[in-house]
Parts: structure tokens; sequence; C-alpha cells
DNA sequence: ATAATATTGTGAAATTAATCACGACTTATT
DNA sequence: AATAAGTCGTGATTAATTTCACAATATTAT
């Protein structure tokens, strides 16, 4: 649809901005300037001018943002309006987390269904997403739903990961400690945990206190 | 310690490399190439010498690098023979995951205590980990902990973090939605759940179907 | 009206990171 | 031995991202 004119380091961080203007909008704020807005999501204001300004002129010199009319905008660019279906592989302690978490609310993300290999737990429901054994994984995503959060042991990945391509799947939201293989057209993120908290304390012991990300 | 010579981009992927070697160790190989590295952890192996190098001549030409020789550099860079204690705060789902998580494994990292607010959780354990009431954290923490992850609802988070600041607190592993105020000499990485979703269904729509991370 | 203040949008510079590409050296093969 | 194949380490290049700094413009105060 759009070129992807946009650096990759932007669209990062649009969600967030997304979700902070809901909040100055709700608290009934009409208007914002990049140093407010700085302050609040912790990103330099020139930053965030120039995140901005790749999508054009969205802002009035002397003035700032209209929050009303940046958040009309993101939603469009976010695509908010558009529900995305996810569905979530593991309904362990961290996917339980997921399941919990209402990504509804502000994202018009919606996790429809859950997967777990645990007879327990198959037919019941959290958070009113309905889980299916993972047997059943092909069968009730049926083309319904491109992306998936995978919160399995490493132990599982490479073989749901290959049932996921098979099937098709577009996108793999990755929070096992495997780095997983797929073909060219299969996005992946990974968020490990471990290495999150070992990295933090890397660069506690070894940069000096001071600006860093 | 050591000077900040390492780029943070490299910082960050020492985490990641440390783990594949050491499963490489277990696998029994001793002799490891960058480019099996490369497709092992989907870094460039280009990148993957740059980042050693670093840290000094590695490797050998025309042979690769001494997986166990490279091991035992890495777990002095990455200080793993000084556990680093660490609290968590939040004893939810999302907590939970990581009282399950063996950090120990690898990583030398521990968790030594929870917190949270639900009496009925307060005097039990999780994975080894004693959970105390949130207002012993001052108490408990006693200058023996430095870093903290935190998994406590966006409404708490503002009060915790003035109190973790307030005793001290070097690190934070922050996972709420919010944006956390803290001095310069606090080092704060966010991991938001939430952002991480949208994003990666943001660039599933916008970015055509290629390379890109 | 006028002056003072605030704030954008962006060219240019600076910084940071990734990648290319190849000489030097090691190992394996004939 | 000699040759071929493999692989590192790195100078140079390219790419991506951030930051500076300021003209242009809007708002607010007097």
């Amino acid at each position: 649809m759009d070129k992807n004119k946009i650096p990759q380091a932007t669209a990062k961080r649009l969600p967030l901005y997304y979700r902070f203007l809901n909040n100055l909008n709700q608290q009934g704020k009409s208007r914002v300037s990049s140093k407010e807005l700085s302050e609040a999501v912790k990103v330099d204001s020139a930053t965030i001018r120039r995140d901005f300004s790749y999508f054009g002129a969205l802002g009035k010199k002397g003035y700032g943002y209209n929050v009303e009319y940046l958040l009309g905008f993101f939603r469009k660019t976010l695509d908010q309006d558009e529900v995305t279906d996810v569905a979530l592989i593991g309904v362990g302690n961290l996917g339980t987390a997921f399941l919990h978490y209402n990504f509804m609310k502000n994202n018009n993300i919606k996790i429809r269904m859950a997967f777990d290999a645990d007879t327990e737990k198959v037919g019941t429901e959290i958070g009113g997403v309905p889980i299916y054994h993972i047997e059943e994984l092909e069968e009730k995503m049926m083309n319904e739903v491109k992306v998936a959060i995978l919160t399995i042991p490493a132990s599982e990945t490479d073989g749901i990961t290959a049932r996921l391509v098979e099937y098709g799947i577009a996108g793999i939201l990755n929070f096992t400690p495997a780095r997983i293989t797929v073909p060219d057209h299969v996005r992946v993120h990974h968020i490990d945990l471990a290495v999150e908290l070992q990295s933090l304390v890397y660069f506690l012991k070894h940069y000096p206190l001071d600006t860093a990300e």
C-alpha cells in the first residue's frame, strides 16, 4: 500500500506515539508540542518532529500539534480501523499474560484464539479467548489469522514454526529463546526476555551512567 | 571497568551470542565459523566478525572460532562469574513467567525476591523465589539488589518507580506500558508488549516482504 | 499593533551501524 | 609439497538514524 519511505526506526515508534496521544486525548488535552511529547515518551523532540514529518506537515509552527487531528491521522496510518486477528500459541504464564492484556482497547488487534497441548486448558477460555488443542492449529486458524504470537517452550519451536509456515503465516512474534528459520516472506520479530535482562545488566556494568538506550 | 568502546548495537547482541555458543558447546561442537553462527542467530556474518573483533582477535583465519575458548571469553566479558541479583516487582502472569524462567542456567542472573500487593501471594514461593509484600520493598532489598524487573499495572508504575529511585536502584527492566521518569544515573530498558505486536502488524502491512528487522 | 515567546519543519552535520571486499593465514586435499 | 578451499580481521564504503540549529510562522501579552 504505502511506499516504504518511512524509516524502520520511525515505524517502531509509531505505536508508542499513538498510545500517548490517546492518553492525552482522554485527559482532555487538545494540543501538544513535540517537547511535551518528548518528555512523556522519552524520545528526543527533534526525532519526534522528524518522525511526524515523514507523514507531511501535521503541526503548526508556534502552536504544536492538535491532539485529535494527530490521533485521527495515526489511526488511519496504523490501520486502527481494520482489526487484525492474531493467534496465540502456548498458554503458559506468558501466554496467559497476553490473553489478559486488552489489545483491543487502543490497538484494534484482537487475539482470536489460543492453542495449547494441555488438555486441561483446552476447551476453556481466558480473557474471552477460546483455547483449542494445538493439533487443531491449521483447522481453526483457517486463513482467518495471519499473525501468531509464540509463547511456547524452546523445544517446541521448530515444529510449530514449520507448521505455521506451511499454513501460510505472515508474521510471528517470537518469545521463545530459539531463533527461528522462516522463508523471506514471513516476518519475525524476536523478543528474548533473558537477553533483555542480560543486556541491561551488561550495560549497567560496562557503561558509565549517562545517555544511552 | 572496560571502556565504552563497544557499540551499543554490539553489546545488545552479546547475550545472544553467548547463549548460542553454550548450545553448541553442549552439543559437543568444538569449532564454529561466523557463517554457521550467522545462520543460527540470524545476524550477518560480517557483523558477527566485527562484533567479536572489538574484543580482539578471537578466531583463527581459515579455521573459525574455538567454541570453548570463545565461551570462556564471553563468560568473563558478560560477568557470568559474578551473580547479579534482581528483584521482580509484580507477581501477575508476566511476573510469574519470569519466576519460572531459570536465568541461572546460563546467565548467572538470579531473581532473589519478588514483591506483590496481594496478601494471598505474600509468603509463598514461585520457582524458589520468595514473595514479599510490596510494603517491604526497601527493607528486603536492603542494598543487595540493584536491578528490578517491573511487571506491575501501569497505574502503579510511577509510585513504585519513585520508591525504587529513592532506594537507589541502578537499573530497571520496565514491562509496563508507562514510560518512566528517572534520574540520569538510573538505566531503564523498556519492553512494551503491545507496541511490539503493533509494530509487527504495521510492518506486515506497510513493508514489502523482504529484508528488514 | 507591536513585541516577545513558542514551536514547527528541515537542511546540514554528526553519529552510529551494517556491509562489502579482500589480503593474510589455516586447514584439507591431491 | 603444492594447490585448493575456507575463514578471519579490517579498511573502506554505504546506509541508517539522530541531532543541531535556525528561518518561518503562530500565538500571546502588552
